[in-house]
DNA sequence: CGGTTGTTTGAACTGATTCAATCTGTGTGG
DNA sequence: CCACACAGATTGAATCAGTTCAAACAACCG
């Protein structure tokens, strides 16, 4: 699928109910209108994912740039033993950059998400042009740096509990839910939390319920509801500041 | 202490056995040696840090540079519980560069370590005249994030063993340590490597203690003996492709 | 409806922690 | 050179958090 010149792209109109306009998304990131849309004019295809399957395995050549419009993206590096590690969560409005070694790891969906695929090469050409944009594409390492950072964190010293309770506010906040709001959808498997925070499913099975029995959150068929958040903050001891 | 312009500066004199000169480290690096002497030629400020002592506490303001001339720095950051995580290690050759919101994590040695400290602000009036210098920053970034990664899966799903085992083996291996080298300085103590690998020190001590029993290693005085290199990178899963 | 995917529960097990004590090496000052 | 202090390494015993295995249950979907 080749992008639309001139006009309104179908792009801009919202297909899904989250989805996100790539121009919009890099705007609010702190990228100037011009670079955004030197970027919203490469070439591009759009593809939408199912969950759980992987759609780009590990090791493989990384020459293309992902950019999540909706949903959420995971990279994730299985292990011999079985079992598989999520690395890193993208949500909408981020993008997975490719590094230069090939990465080591695979990516999936946790939900159904669309997604925007690009040409490295190409998106070098507007670097060129740009010189901005490096800076810009930085930044966002740095702070998917601060979360890694948080993440080790969580699976070095933290207990299952409290990795939960992480996860479950920076999943809020990074959805884009407001402080306010006490309910927000789960996107996630009791298995993919496993998969994030160094657990069998089993486990996360029992925090969840020892969650909901301590009464800090309920489960409503998909969603979360959150009855106090400061006190989940405190168990998972969250300080978003290092989301920005 | 400022730089000493034109001629041979006195630190491109080794200083320590394991010295780094800046411009040799970043032209190594891939960086062009114009870039490379117009680093250099920032102020900047050499001091030697003793081990084990934070020099620079988490949430400080990210103003500086730091460069390691010998020796290796942490990355760390304290949690309520009284325990500690090391994030990432930084050895001779390697800096840390800082992130937009002052970052969470302190500074210490894990060893004496010579370091170089500049400010950003002078950095990035270089990276003005040379936008090379940003891909080379973003690139030394990538490399930390494929390391991250890597941490995170030895902490999420590998056993106690293979952690200390990974470990091992990276530790040699940007030690610059020949693969044919048996034996190298273990820089760690064994609290540290608790602190890395989130154990405890007690645990790492028995680990140590298996592995020696096993043959894998033999530990004499501060050095490690690997017996058999890729038994031990076969128990730690260590494959050094994400080290480039 | 049957098949699939995800959740829940129980019982047994085990890897790692915790607490406490001892041992060893190194440096320091008298 | 010895006495002492201190940091790190080592060991044991008790405990516990989380895993493993197995089985049942619920929800969803074509």
């Amino acid at each position: 699928m080749r992008k639309n010149l001139g006009g309104t792209s179908w792009r801009s109109r919202s297909v899904g109910q989250d989805s996100v306009d790539l121009v919009d998304a890099l705007v609010q990131s702190g990228l100037s209108p011009a670079i955004a849309n030197a970027i919203d004019d490469l070439p591009q295809r759009n593809i939408e994912v199912d969950p759980r399957r992987p759609f780009r395995e590990p090791g493989l050549a990384g020459d293309e740039i992902f950019f999540v419009r909706s949903g959420i993206l995971a990279k994730f590096k299985p292990e011999p033993n079985g079992r598989r590690q999520i690395l890193a969560l993208r949500f909408a409005g981020e993008g997975v950059w490719p590094s230069e070694p090939p990465p080591r790891y695979g990516l999936q969906a946790i939900v159904k998400s669309q997604v925007v695929v690009m040409q490295k090469a190409d998106l070098e050409t507007v670097v060129d042009d740009h010189p901005e944009l490096a800076a810009f594409i930085l930044k966002a390492a740095q702070r998917h740096e601060a979360i890694n950072h948080e993440w080790l964190v969580n699976c070095g010293i933290r207990n299952a509990t409290a990795r939960v309770a992480h996860l479950l506010c920076e999943t809020a906040t990074r959805s884009g839910i407001a402080p306010s709001e006490k309910r927000f959808p789960n996107p996630f498997t009791q298995q993919q939390i496993a998969d994030i925070t160094g657990q069998t499913s089993i486990n996360v099975n029992r925090v969840l319920a020892d969650l909901e029995r301590q009464g800090l959150i309920r489960r409503e068929a998909r969603d979360i509801v959150v009855n106090d958040w400061a006190e989940l903050r405190r168990v998972g001891e969250f300080r978003p500041n290092y989301l920005l």
